[in-house]
Formats: structure tokens, C-alpha cells, sequence
DNA sequence: TCAGTATTTTGAACATGTTCAAATACAAGC
DNA sequence: GCTTGTATTTGAACATGTTCAAAATACTGA
């Protein structure tokens, strides 16, 4: 595993060969396979590992915030610096969106990361003050992880200098974010409120299609 | 090119290889080389004929259609229509994210089709009425065009009978977004604009960082 | 100490995307 | 019809992720 990381950190993920890892790890080629299913294995393991040693770091971090603001920064800050040494490699699983792929974010493999992952933004919502109507708060965890999501993707491949682009778009999508939350309450929004309940429940919900209201075929 | 298309179609493209496509238009296996520079360059050879395609078809539509809700509808619904026996196979296209992967929909092999892509909703927005703060005004036209991506992305995946879902999500966020685009003028929502307009100065402009607002690094 | 079993290690073999030197077909000029 | 240069075709060879049967090693209980 660490010859791994530290190859795929000097020569990139793709340019990496299993032969290289072995001969690294001092083992031969077939001996990796015993440990790791495969290649991407590596990554899956490397990204367990992340999300357990955060876990515990951000336990600790999260305690004095209170604010849903001071919340959503600590999270996702904690990712970055996390991951900023292996920024490369994250690629490597940020690259699939097919959920059918093993190391996509939505895939059935990664399900229990996700789920864990999902759990901060879970409790960053609770007792966070933040008040939405109620056919779209139970959807905020999991809008909040797949807003960091985008934000981790952009940064990935983020080619400006330091990544002040994803500084930038952090920064301002959150103010927006909180903004917008703060304004979902006022009575002129409440159309745009329906459609993102119904919205929110077709695209999450199994449910949903059964009831859901008649459309142009 | 036909093919690959029909082997693809039945076998999906992960598990077509290039020796099945090869005897199947009754060549050798190098043949294929001799006219795609790779199994990808299939598919973008097939995306970029669905463009041309797409493209004579969609100017004789849009001619009769004056508002960007019209346009828009008619705009996406010709690219599910077109794609539709080709679902499967558009995955390979849109299963990258990484813009170094040629097969990306931010690469630079597919920046053409793209930017052929990016006219129609340049040609939606036009005379279309719609007024934006003049700081948003000039990113419309892609946004909409991502807007389309994710929607497409969407739809490649759902698993849903007859992709019902990605009609609910179609219709609801196509809804949502042309409320935000009438909303977009009221003063209540000006710190939103300057927000928003910064951001997409960061994430679109190549200068933008030199001037951008200073942040807690 | 040792036979027997479980675990680990090995390297050859396989599948598949891709490359390439050689063979073949073809067209133009005479 | 022959020559010559270009375009096309071929199939073997290569790289790399992966599998697997056999060998080596470690471990266990008597």
C-alpha cells in the first residue's frame, strides 16, 4: 500500500504499473493481487483510510463550531488539506461517474464511505438553526455532500496556480448557499420551494415516480 | 464505424473488444487502427456525426420556436431523442470527467463539438427576451450548456422504467431555473448577482485570479 | 522434531488495447 | 505491360491489468 501511494504520487495513477508497485513493495507481481482485488483496490483502500483518519480528526474539530457556516468550512477544508498531497491520485476516483463503476462516488463499493461521509453533514445540519420547508430539509445532508463533491471534483482538476480557483468558487458558492437558505423562507419563493420538493423526491425517492404528477410523454 | 456501433449496441462498450469489431466489418484487427486512432476515437467519431447530425436537424426546429423555454425544451429533447437508441454507448463518453481523457466532454479533442454545441444555446438565448445583470449576462449560454451536461449525465444512468426520472428532473429543474431567471432582477436578490458574478469570473475567466478579491488563504 | 495443513509467494500465462514492419493493392507515368 | 511510389491491409508482437496452478513458506499439534 505504501509502495503504492508512493509511486502513483511520483508517476500518476494511469502511468503506474503493477509491476512497478511490486517490484517497489520488493514482492512479485502476483503478490499484490493477493492483498488488493486490483488496482483500483489500492485507491479504494487509500480512500478508506482517508475517510477513517478524518473521522476522528474532524470530531475533534467539530465540537466548538455551531454554525452551519463554521460547520461546512471545517468539513471541507479538512478534505482538502487532507487529500492536498495526493491531489493526483484523487483523480483517479473522482474520473468515474458511472455508479456501475467500483471506484465511482456512487457506487455500490463506495457506499459505505459515502455513507460515513454523509454522517458530518448530517450532523453539521442538527441543531444548526437552519430552518427549510419541510419537504426539503431531510434532503439537505445529502445536498450539502454532493455540493463538497463538486467542490473536491473542480479542485482535482483545478490547473490554476494553488488552486485559487476552487478558493474562489469555495468561498462564494458558500456564501451563496447560506444565502439562498436564508431566503428559502420568504412567501415569494414558495413555488420554486414546490418544485424543488418534488424534485428532490423523484430524484431520490423509489418511490417517487408512482405518484409523481403527470408529464408530457 | 457501423460496425463498432453494432457490436457496442449489443455488447455495451466496455465489453466489446477491438478483435470482435474488427471481424465483424470483416478486416483485420490493425485495420481498425489504420481509420480510429483508438477504441475511444470510435465513439468520438460517433459523437461528432450525432453533432452534425443534430445540428441540420435542430436549425430547421428552432426556426418556428421565440422563447428560451421552447428553445431550450427543444434543444434537449432532440438530444434525447437522438442519443436514445445509443444510451448505453454514451456513457463512454460521459464516464470521463478528467479534461486530459480524450473521451471528456471538457477535453480538448472534443473542445469542436463543444463549441458547435455551445451555439445553439448562444442562438437560444439571443432575442429571447431574457434579461440578466450584465455581470451574468455573458455566461448564460454555458451554463445552459452545462445545465445540459448534467441533465444528459443524469439520464445516461438512470436506471429508472423509460428514465421517468430524468423527465421529472428535466421538467422540474427547467421550471426552477427559468423562475430564477425572471427572480433574477429583483433587488433583493443583488448580493446573489455580485456573488454569482464573481464566481463565474473565477471559474470562466483565465485573468480573473490577478484581480480577484483577496481571501483568508 | 516432524508430518500435515494453511497461508503466502511466485512467475508464467491470458486478454485486450495498441503498435509496427512487412505484404499487398492500387494508381500514374511511360 | 511494366515500374514506381503511395495507400491500405495484415498478423505478429508488445504493454499492462489480471488469473492461476504450482512452489515455497509459515504454522500447528502431537
Amino acid at each position: 500500500m505504501d509502495a503504492a501511494l508512493g509511486v502513483f504520487r511520483e508517476h500518476g495513477f494511469e502511468r503506474t504499473t503493477m509491476r512497478q508497485i511490486a517490484v517497489e513493495a520488493g514482492v512479485a507481481t502476483g503478490a499484490a493481487y493477493y492483498y488488493f482485488d486490483s488496482k483500483d483496490a489500492l485507491v479504494m483502500a487509500f480512500y478508506g483510510r482517508a475517510q477513517e483518519e478524518m473521522r476522528t480528526d474532524l470530531e475533534a474539530k467539530l465540537v466548538c463550531c455551531k454554525t452551519l457556516e463554521a460547520r461546512l468550512r471545517t468539513i471541507i477544508a479538512e478534505k482538502f488539506e487532507y487529500f492536498a498531497p495526493n491531489r493526483g491520485l484523487l483523480g483517479a476516483l473522482s474520473a468515474h461517474i458511472d455508479p456501475e463503476h467500483p471506484l465511482s462516488p456512487f457506487s455500490e463499493e463506495t457506499k459505505p464511505i459515502r455513507d460515513a461521509d454523509l454522517k458530518f453533514f448530517e450532523a453539521a445540519v442538527k441543531d444548526s438553526g437552519v430552518k427549510l420547508p419541510r419537504e426539503i430539509q431531510p434532503y439537505l445532508p445529502r445536498l450539502l455532500w454532493m455540493y463538497q463533491m463538486g467542490l473536491i471534483l473542480f479542485w482535482v482538476y483545478d490547473r490554476s496556480p494553488g488552486q485559487r480557483r476552487t478558493e474562489v468558487l469555495f468561498d462564494h458558492t458558500l456564501k451563496m448557499l447560506l444565502l439562498t437558505l436564508r431566503l428559502a423562507g420568504i412567501p415569494l419563493l414558495r413555488p420554486m420551494n414546490r418544485l424543488a420538493g418534488e424534485l428532490l423526491r423523484a430524484a431520490f425517492e423509489d418511490d417517487a415516480l408512482d405518484h409523481a404528477p403527470g408529464l408530457p410523454r
